[in-house]
DNA sequence: CGTTTTTGACCAGCGC
DNA sequence: GCGCTGGTCAAAAACG
């Protein structure tokens, strides 16, 4: 698994750093630049630079507002303020109105009562994130790695991750390197949680499932295990995947997070909560619950407001 | 024992 | 209709 950067047990999160989101529906998609981005100001772009593997921008304003807007009742007032939100939080809440939507649009557990169903391919909406390797780290839930497949077009194969903190969470995950700057990640949300962020780990047995040597830990030449096992409180607990990325700083720094596992977990879980309520993160539409002057900050001293959406 | 990753197989969407 | 592709399932193995 050396160059397996597929998401070990748990994928959790990011750090923040030049991350990079985007929101798609069916036509449309939302850039959110990690460096302070406005949402509307990108909103003028046609194409958003940095941004591989064909990220659109949203082209319609109004949709746009349309859909922040059941989250942010004082969304004009929210568009002039900046919220902070910490790198070691998840992204923004899930709001209950697109679970709605979300669940009677995609419905992929064929454990269900329906064989399995897809939704058609071009009306996922989903949220994209870029994320530097570093900046692939803790993240308030848990998820669980289901399949991995290459994708055609790209020396990377995609990792799929779906929640593991509570069943029949429909949440689920893609993680690939990006194409054009292996250094880079892009994260793909899709669906919702349909729980509140978790506040044990007790459902999270196994996650640090890391090998005595992560850097040959991987199973594709291609790909980089990306060890996730990793603190949430340490604004430097950024795991980025194994090789070819990994380097010295990192190995060590995920050996001491290792030997320093999640005894702290806890608390800062419960942090978390208070810091940004029971979000839920996960579908199609999350980051339009951020106000649009939303700004994602990378320093963990800033985070100290509470990001939007919580309850 | 409960959880995870791995991985081949299966299935559905989509383009031709 | 067919083939390609991406997304998911599920059995087996591994880990704590």
């Amino acid at each position: 698994m050396e160059d397996d950067w597929g998401l070990q047990a748990v994928v959790r999160g990011y750090n923040n750093n030049n991350m990079t989101t985007t929101t798609t529906t069916s036509s449309s998609t939302v850039t959110m630049d990690g460096n302070g981005f406005s949402l509307f100001d990108s909103l003028g772009l046609q194409q958003q630079g940095g941004v591989d593997d064909g990220l659109l921008c949203f082209p319609d304003l109004e949709e746009l507002e349309q859909l922040c807007r059941p989250f942010f009742p004082n969304f004009q007032q929210q568009q002039q303020q900046q919220i902070f939100i910490s790198p070691i939080s998840s992204p923004p809440p899930l709001v209950p109105q697109l679970q709605q939507i979300q669940q009677q649009q995609y419905r992929p557990n064929r454990s269900l009562s329906n064989p399995r169903q897809k939704r058609r391919k071009n009306q996922q909406k989903r949220v994209v994130c870029q994320v530097p390797a570093e900046g692939l780290t803790t993240d308030v839930w848990a998820w669980r790695k289901y399949g991995q497949k290459p994708i055609k077009g790209s020396p990377y194969p995609r990792g799929y991750y779906r929640c593991s903190s509570t069943k029949g969470c429909l949440a689920r995950k893609q993680v690939e390197r990006s194409r054009t700057d292996p250094a880079m990640f892009v994260v793909t949300y899709t669906s919702e949680h349909n729980h509140p962020v978790p506040t044990h780990r007790n459902s999270l047995a196994g996650i640090s499932r890391s090998k005595p040597n992560i850097a040959t830990a991987t199973t594709n030449d291609e790909t980089t295990s990306m060890n996730l096992s990793c603190s949430y409180s340490s604004p430097s607990s950024t795991l980025s995947p194994a090789t070819p990325l990994m380097d010295e700083d990192v190995l060590q720094q995920q050996s001491k997070l290792q030997n320093n596992p999640i005894n702290d977990d806890d608390d800062l879980f419960l942090g978390l909560e208070e810091l940004i309520g029971p979000m839920s993160f996960g579908d199609d539409c999350f980051v339009d619950q951020f106000p649009a002057n939303f700004n994602w900050f990378t320093n963990n001293n800033a985070a100290t407001t509470a990001a939007g959406g919580g309850s």
